[in-house]
DNA sequence: GCTTGCGTTCGAGCGCGCTCGAACTCCTAG
DNA sequence: CTAGGAGTTCGAGCGCGCTCGAACGCAAGC
Protein backbone atom coordinates (compact mmCIF):
# COMPACT_ATOMS: atom_id res chain seq x y z
CA UNK A 1 0.00 0.00 0.00
CA UNK A 2 1.52 3.61 -0.36
CA UNK A 3 1.90 5.21 2.16
CA UNK A 4 3.92 8.22 0.78
CA UNK A 5 0.61 9.75 -0.15
CA UNK A 6 -0.67 13.27 1.01
CA UNK A 7 -3.94 10.84 2.57
CA UNK A 8 -2.31 8.42 4.30
CA UNK A 9 -0.31 11.29 6.06
CA UNK A 10 -3.50 13.27 6.76
CA UNK A 11 -5.10 10.13 8.26
CA UNK A 12 -1.84 9.17 10.60
CA UNK A 13 -1.79 12.52 11.79
CA UNK A 14 -5.60 12.41 12.56
CA UNK A 15 -5.05 9.51 14.75
CA UNK A 16 -2.79 11.36 16.63
CA UNK A 17 -5.67 14.09 17.31
CA UNK A 18 -7.93 12.77 19.95
CA UNK A 19 -9.43 16.17 21.35
CA UNK A 20 -11.79 18.68 20.32
CA UNK A 21 -10.46 19.94 17.06
CA UNK A 22 -9.25 23.56 16.94
CA UNK A 23 -8.92 25.64 13.53
CA UNK A 24 -5.16 25.22 14.10
CA UNK A 25 -5.63 21.37 14.04
CA UNK A 26 -7.72 21.50 11.53
CA UNK A 27 -5.99 23.45 9.38
CA UNK A 28 -2.54 21.52 9.76
CA UNK A 29 -4.85 18.52 8.46
CA UNK A 30 -5.89 20.42 5.76
CA UNK A 31 -2.75 21.70 4.85
CA UNK A 32 -0.59 18.70 4.44
CA UNK A 33 1.01 20.47 1.12
CA UNK A 34 4.14 22.68 1.70
CA UNK A 35 4.50 25.50 -1.07
CA UNK A 36 6.67 22.77 -2.91
CA UNK A 37 8.23 23.15 -6.43
CA UNK A 38 6.48 21.89 -9.62
CA UNK A 39 6.65 18.29 -9.94
CA UNK A 40 6.10 16.30 -13.23
CA UNK A 41 3.18 14.38 -13.71
CA UNK A 42 4.04 10.81 -12.17
CA UNK A 43 5.16 12.74 -9.02
CA UNK A 44 1.89 14.44 -8.32
CA UNK A 45 0.50 11.16 -9.33
CA UNK A 46 2.31 9.77 -6.09
CA UNK A 47 1.37 12.04 -3.89
CA UNK A 48 -1.95 12.55 -4.89
CA UNK A 49 -2.59 8.81 -4.83
CA UNK A 50 -3.55 8.38 -8.22
CA UNK A 51 -2.75 7.35 -12.11
CA UNK A 52 -1.38 9.67 -14.58
CA UNK A 53 -4.17 8.70 -16.45
CA UNK A 54 -6.11 9.79 -14.17
CA UNK A 55 -4.87 13.12 -13.77
CA UNK A 56 -4.80 13.88 -17.72
CA UNK A 57 -7.95 12.96 -17.12
CA UNK A 58 -9.11 15.84 -14.60
CA UNK A 59 -7.19 18.43 -16.99
CA UNK A 60 -9.08 17.58 -20.08
CA UNK A 61 -12.42 18.06 -18.26
CA UNK A 62 -11.50 21.14 -16.78
CA UNK A 63 -10.86 20.65 -12.86
CA UNK A 64 -7.92 21.98 -12.99
CA UNK A 65 -4.86 23.93 -15.03
CA UNK A 66 -1.52 22.35 -15.46
CA UNK A 67 1.46 24.56 -17.22
CA UNK A 68 4.30 22.95 -19.21
CA UNK A 69 7.55 22.76 -19.29
CA UNK A 70 9.98 23.53 -22.12
CA UNK A 71 9.71 20.18 -23.57
CA UNK A 72 5.68 20.26 -23.43
CA UNK A 73 5.54 18.22 -20.28
CA UNK A 74 2.95 18.98 -17.35
CA UNK A 75 4.16 20.70 -14.52
CA UNK A 76 2.42 20.62 -11.68
CA UNK A 77 2.87 23.86 -9.69
CA UNK A 78 1.67 24.12 -6.13
CA UNK A 79 -1.85 25.95 -6.86
CA UNK A 80 -2.94 23.01 -9.04
CA UNK A 81 -1.88 20.51 -6.47
CA UNK A 82 -3.65 22.39 -4.14
CA UNK A 83 -6.64 22.52 -6.13
CA UNK A 84 -6.34 18.48 -6.67
CA UNK A 85 -5.59 17.85 -3.25
CA UNK A 86 -9.61 19.67 -2.48
CA UNK A 87 -10.77 17.99 -5.75
CA UNK A 88 -9.97 14.22 -4.73
CA UNK A 89 -10.97 14.98 -1.09
CA UNK A 90 -14.23 15.92 -2.32
CA UNK A 91 -13.98 13.08 -4.54
CA UNK A 92 -13.36 10.84 -1.72
CA UNK A 93 -16.63 11.82 0.00
CA UNK A 94 -18.73 11.31 -2.99
CA UNK A 95 -18.84 14.59 -4.68
CA UNK A 96 -19.75 13.92 -8.03
CA UNK A 97 -17.41 14.94 -11.11
CA UNK A 98 -20.24 16.85 -12.43
CA UNK A 99 -20.57 18.85 -9.32
CA UNK A 100 -17.03 19.52 -9.10
CA UNK A 101 -16.85 20.96 -12.65
CA UNK A 102 -19.85 23.20 -11.46
CA UNK A 103 -17.64 24.43 -8.31
CA UNK A 104 -14.79 24.83 -10.36
CA UNK A 105 -16.20 27.14 -12.90
CA UNK A 106 -17.78 29.17 -10.36
CA UNK A 107 -13.68 29.16 -8.83
CA UNK A 108 -12.82 30.30 -12.00
CA UNK A 109 -15.61 33.06 -12.20
CA UNK A 110 -14.28 34.73 -9.38
CA UNK A 111 -15.41 36.26 -5.90
CA UNK A 112 -18.75 36.99 -6.69
CA UNK A 113 -19.80 33.54 -6.75
CA UNK A 114 -18.29 32.54 -3.03
CA UNK A 115 -21.83 32.51 -2.09
CA UNK A 116 -22.81 29.90 -4.39
CA UNK A 117 -19.94 28.46 -3.86
CA UNK A 118 -20.81 28.18 0.19
CA UNK A 119 -23.64 26.89 -0.60
CA UNK A 120 -23.00 23.97 -2.38
CA UNK A 121 -20.22 23.43 0.58
CA UNK A 122 -23.23 23.62 3.03
CA UNK A 123 -24.75 21.06 0.74
CA UNK A 124 -21.81 19.05 0.71
CA UNK A 125 -20.81 18.79 4.45
CA UNK A 126 -24.62 17.75 5.29
CA UNK A 127 -24.11 15.18 2.73
CA UNK A 128 -20.81 13.68 4.69
CA UNK A 129 -22.47 14.17 7.56
CA UNK A 130 -25.47 11.49 6.62
CA UNK A 131 -22.51 9.73 5.27
CA UNK A 132 -20.68 9.44 8.24
CA UNK A 133 -24.07 7.86 10.41
CA UNK A 134 -24.86 5.52 7.44
CA UNK A 135 -21.53 4.61 7.67
CA UNK A 136 -21.56 4.23 11.50
CA UNK A 137 -24.52 2.51 11.72
CA UNK A 138 -23.02 -0.01 9.29
CA UNK A 139 -19.84 -0.74 11.35
CA UNK A 140 -22.30 -1.23 14.13
CA UNK A 141 -24.23 -4.01 12.16
CA UNK A 142 -21.35 -5.39 10.79
CA UNK A 143 -19.58 -5.57 14.38
CA UNK A 144 -22.74 -7.11 15.42
CA UNK A 145 -22.28 -9.82 12.93
CA UNK A 146 -18.83 -10.14 13.74
CA UNK A 147 -19.58 -10.74 17.38
CA UNK A 148 -22.22 -13.51 16.54
CA UNK A 149 -19.78 -15.53 14.49
CA UNK A 150 -17.54 -15.40 17.79
CA UNK A 151 -15.28 -12.58 16.41
CA UNK A 152 -13.79 -10.48 18.47
CA UNK A 153 -14.09 -6.72 18.03
CA UNK A 154 -10.46 -5.69 18.72
CA UNK A 155 -9.09 -2.52 17.49
CA UNK A 156 -8.33 -3.85 14.08
CA UNK A 157 -7.30 -7.06 12.11
CA UNK A 158 -4.12 -5.39 11.07
CA UNK A 159 -1.23 -8.54 9.96
CA UNK A 160 -3.48 -10.57 8.31
CA UNK A 161 -2.71 -11.82 4.99
CA UNK B 1 -37.53 12.26 0.38
CA UNK B 2 -38.32 8.80 1.44
CA UNK B 3 -38.85 8.66 5.91
CA UNK B 4 -40.36 5.33 6.66
CA UNK B 5 -37.66 3.37 5.07
CA UNK B 6 -35.53 1.71 7.05
CA UNK B 7 -32.81 3.50 7.07
CA UNK B 8 -34.08 6.41 7.89
CA UNK B 9 -35.43 5.05 11.12
CA UNK B 10 -32.37 3.48 11.99
CA UNK B 11 -30.52 7.05 11.34
CA UNK B 12 -33.28 8.80 13.40
CA UNK B 13 -32.58 5.95 15.92
CA UNK B 14 -28.50 6.86 16.19
CA UNK B 15 -29.24 9.86 17.06
CA UNK B 16 -30.88 9.24 20.31
CA UNK B 17 -27.78 7.48 20.93
CA UNK B 18 -25.13 9.47 22.75
CA UNK B 19 -23.04 7.18 24.79
CA UNK B 20 -21.17 4.20 24.07
CA UNK B 21 -22.51 1.45 22.31
CA UNK B 22 -23.81 -1.41 24.34
CA UNK B 23 -24.72 -5.09 22.64
CA UNK B 24 -28.54 -3.92 23.58
CA UNK B 25 -28.28 -0.77 21.54
CA UNK B 26 -26.93 -2.03 18.28
CA UNK B 27 -29.21 -5.02 18.42
CA UNK B 28 -31.73 -2.14 18.45
CA UNK B 29 -30.01 -0.32 16.05
CA UNK B 30 -29.37 -3.13 13.58
CA UNK B 31 -32.56 -5.13 14.05
CA UNK B 32 -34.72 -2.91 13.50
CA UNK B 33 -36.95 -4.91 11.22
CA UNK B 34 -39.60 -7.28 13.61
CA UNK B 35 -40.78 -10.19 12.00
CA UNK B 36 -43.43 -9.32 9.76
CA UNK B 37 -45.75 -10.47 6.98
CA UNK B 38 -44.57 -11.49 3.63
CA UNK B 39 -44.66 -8.14 1.63
CA UNK B 40 -44.80 -7.43 -2.25
CA UNK B 41 -42.13 -6.09 -4.35
CA UNK B 42 -43.40 -2.62 -3.71
CA UNK B 43 -43.45 -2.66 -0.13
CA UNK B 44 -40.13 -3.98 0.37
CA UNK B 45 -38.75 -1.72 -1.87
CA UNK B 46 -39.87 1.47 0.11
CA UNK B 47 -39.27 -0.58 3.25
CA UNK B 48 -35.57 -0.86 1.76
CA UNK B 49 -35.86 2.21 0.03
CA UNK B 50 -34.78 0.78 -3.36
CA UNK B 51 -36.68 0.04 -7.27
CA UNK B 52 -38.65 -3.07 -7.26
CA UNK B 53 -36.09 -3.27 -10.67
CA UNK B 54 -33.04 -3.25 -8.20
CA UNK B 55 -34.73 -5.63 -6.04
CA UNK B 56 -35.42 -7.91 -9.03
CA UNK B 57 -31.73 -7.60 -9.87
CA UNK B 58 -30.18 -8.86 -6.66
CA UNK B 59 -32.80 -11.60 -6.94
CA UNK B 60 -31.62 -12.57 -10.35
CA UNK B 61 -27.52 -12.42 -9.93
CA UNK B 62 -28.00 -14.58 -6.44
CA UNK B 63 -28.36 -12.38 -4.04
CA UNK B 64 -31.58 -12.92 -1.92
CA UNK B 65 -33.96 -16.23 -2.79
CA UNK B 66 -37.81 -14.95 -2.80
CA UNK B 67 -40.75 -16.93 -3.61
CA UNK B 68 -43.87 -16.35 -5.21
CA UNK B 69 -47.47 -16.18 -4.06
CA UNK B 70 -49.97 -17.99 -5.84
CA UNK B 71 -50.03 -16.02 -9.12
CA UNK B 72 -46.22 -15.55 -9.40
CA UNK B 73 -45.66 -12.78 -7.70
CA UNK B 74 -42.75 -12.20 -5.80
CA UNK B 75 -43.10 -12.42 -1.66
CA UNK B 76 -40.70 -11.16 0.58
CA UNK B 77 -40.86 -12.67 3.75
CA UNK B 78 -38.94 -12.08 6.78
CA UNK B 79 -36.17 -14.01 6.16
CA UNK B 80 -35.50 -12.27 2.37
CA UNK B 81 -36.03 -8.95 4.24
CA UNK B 82 -33.59 -9.34 6.60
CA UNK B 83 -30.89 -10.71 3.97
CA UNK B 84 -31.68 -7.36 1.90
CA UNK B 85 -31.43 -5.27 4.83
CA UNK B 86 -27.66 -7.10 5.54
CA UNK B 87 -27.30 -6.26 1.94
CA UNK B 88 -28.36 -3.19 1.41
CA UNK B 89 -26.02 -2.20 4.38
CA UNK B 90 -22.72 -3.42 2.97
CA UNK B 91 -23.70 -2.19 0.00
CA UNK B 92 -23.97 1.22 1.52
CA UNK B 93 -20.61 0.86 3.18
CA UNK B 94 -19.06 -0.15 -0.05
CA UNK B 95 -18.67 -3.40 -0.57
CA UNK B 96 -18.77 -4.50 -3.85
CA UNK B 97 -21.64 -6.60 -5.53
CA UNK B 98 -18.76 -9.31 -6.54
CA UNK B 99 -18.30 -9.45 -2.95
CA UNK B 100 -21.50 -9.75 -1.73
CA UNK B 101 -21.99 -12.79 -4.14
CA UNK B 102 -19.30 -14.22 -2.75
CA UNK B 103 -20.44 -14.04 0.80
CA UNK B 104 -24.16 -15.08 0.21
CA UNK B 105 -22.34 -17.75 -2.14
CA UNK B 106 -20.58 -18.87 1.38
CA UNK B 107 -23.42 -18.28 3.75
CA UNK B 108 -25.44 -20.91 1.13
CA UNK B 109 -22.96 -23.22 2.01
CA UNK B 110 -23.60 -23.50 5.52
CA UNK B 111 -21.81 -23.36 9.03
CA UNK B 112 -18.14 -24.61 7.96
CA UNK B 113 -18.11 -21.73 5.63
CA UNK B 114 -18.29 -19.14 9.12
CA UNK B 115 -14.37 -18.44 9.78
CA UNK B 116 -14.47 -17.55 5.70
CA UNK B 117 -17.50 -15.35 6.44
CA UNK B 118 -15.90 -14.00 9.31
CA UNK B 119 -12.50 -12.95 7.55
CA UNK B 120 -14.86 -11.02 4.86
CA UNK B 121 -16.42 -9.10 7.54
CA UNK B 122 -13.28 -8.34 9.57
CA UNK B 123 -11.64 -7.08 6.69
CA UNK B 124 -15.14 -5.05 5.68
CA UNK B 125 -14.63 -3.40 8.98
CA UNK B 126 -11.62 -2.36 8.79
CA UNK B 127 -12.66 -0.80 5.32
CA UNK B 128 -15.49 1.06 7.09
CA UNK B 129 -13.09 2.42 9.63
CA UNK B 130 -10.85 4.01 6.70
CA UNK B 131 -13.88 5.53 5.15
CA UNK B 132 -14.80 6.87 8.67
CA UNK B 133 -11.42 8.43 8.51
CA UNK B 134 -11.11 10.04 5.09
CA UNK B 135 -14.64 10.94 5.46
CA UNK B 136 -14.08 12.64 9.18
CA UNK B 137 -10.82 14.00 7.43
CA UNK B 138 -12.91 15.25 4.44
CA UNK B 139 -15.49 17.18 6.59
CA UNK B 140 -12.66 19.05 8.62
CA UNK B 141 -11.44 20.07 4.82
CA UNK B 142 -15.24 20.95 3.84
CA UNK B 143 -15.56 23.06 7.42
CA UNK B 144 -12.45 24.75 7.19
CA UNK B 145 -13.40 26.00 3.91
CA UNK B 146 -16.77 27.18 4.42
CA UNK B 147 -15.16 29.03 7.47
CA UNK B 148 -12.69 30.95 4.72
CA UNK B 149 -15.68 31.29 2.63
CA UNK B 150 -17.44 33.39 5.88
CA UNK B 151 -20.17 30.80 6.55
CA UNK B 152 -20.99 29.52 10.06
CA UNK B 153 -20.25 26.04 10.66
CA UNK B 154 -23.95 25.64 12.71
CA UNK B 155 -25.55 22.31 13.34
CA UNK B 156 -26.66 21.62 9.84
CA UNK B 157 -28.12 23.76 6.69
CA UNK B 158 -31.43 21.85 6.84
CA UNK B 159 -34.30 24.33 5.72
CA UNK B 160 -32.43 25.70 2.21
CA UNK B 161 -34.23 25.32 -0.64
C1' DG C 1 22.99 6.65 -34.45
C1' DC C 2 20.04 4.10 -31.56
C1' DT C 3 17.77 2.55 -27.68
C1' DT C 4 15.46 3.57 -23.32
C1' DG C 5 12.33 5.97 -20.69
C1' DC C 6 9.15 9.29 -19.68
C1' DG C 7 6.16 12.10 -21.39
C1' DT C 8 2.40 13.71 -25.07
C1' DT C 9 -2.58 13.49 -27.65
C1' DC C 10 -6.53 11.21 -29.13
C1' DG C 11 -10.32 8.30 -29.14
C1' DA C 12 -12.11 4.11 -27.70
C1' DG C 13 -13.25 0.72 -24.19
C1' DC C 14 -14.53 -1.10 -19.76
C1' DG C 15 -16.47 -2.51 -15.24
C1' DC C 16 -19.83 -1.43 -12.10
C1' DG C 17 -24.45 -1.11 -10.60
C1' DC C 18 -28.21 -0.41 -11.78
C1' DT C 19 -32.28 1.08 -14.98
C1' DC C 20 -35.41 0.62 -18.50
C1' DG C 21 -38.70 -0.94 -22.12
C1' DA C 22 -41.31 -4.33 -24.38
C1' DA C 23 -44.40 -7.86 -24.25
C1' DC C 24 -47.00 -10.54 -21.46
C1' DT C 25 -50.08 -12.36 -17.22
C1' DC C 26 -53.12 -11.90 -13.57
C1' DC C 27 -56.60 -10.00 -10.57
C1' DT C 28 -60.13 -6.60 -9.38
C1' DA C 29 -63.63 -3.05 -9.98
C1' DG C 30 -67.11 -0.99 -12.68
C1' DC D 1 -66.91 -7.66 -20.96
C1' DT D 2 -63.50 -4.42 -20.29
C1' DA D 3 -60.19 -1.41 -18.53
C1' DG D 4 -56.66 -0.51 -15.16
C1' DG D 5 -53.03 -1.49 -12.31
C1' DA D 6 -49.56 -4.23 -10.45
C1' DG D 7 -46.86 -7.80 -11.26
C1' DT D 8 -43.81 -11.09 -14.46
C1' DT D 9 -39.43 -12.26 -17.75
C1' DC D 10 -35.99 -11.02 -20.83
C1' DG D 11 -32.42 -8.58 -22.89
C1' DA D 12 -30.56 -4.28 -23.82
C1' DG D 13 -28.94 0.26 -22.49
C1' DC D 14 -26.91 3.82 -19.68
C1' DG D 15 -24.21 7.03 -16.74
C1' DC D 16 -20.24 7.33 -14.14
C1' DG D 17 -15.44 7.50 -13.57
C1' DC D 18 -11.91 6.15 -14.99
C1' DT D 19 -8.50 3.20 -17.90
C1' DC D 20 -6.12 1.87 -21.76
C1' DG D 21 -3.67 1.47 -26.27
C1' DA D 22 -1.71 3.35 -30.28
C1' DA D 23 1.18 6.48 -32.36
C1' DC D 24 4.18 9.93 -31.55
C1' DG D 25 7.98 13.51 -29.32
C1' DC D 26 11.93 14.56 -26.85
C1' DA D 27 16.21 14.21 -24.18
C1' DA D 28 19.91 11.40 -22.08
C1' DG D 29 23.29 7.69 -22.24
C1' DC D 30 25.92 4.05 -24.54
Amino acid sequence: MATDDLMSKALAALDEVDGPMSVEVIHRLVDVSAATDPMTITEAADLLDMSPHTLRYYERIGLVEVGRDASGHRSYDAEAVRRLVFLTRMRLSGMAIRDLQHYVRLADEGDDTVPERLDLLLEHRDTIRRQLKELTLSLAATEYKIATYGGHTGPSSVGKA
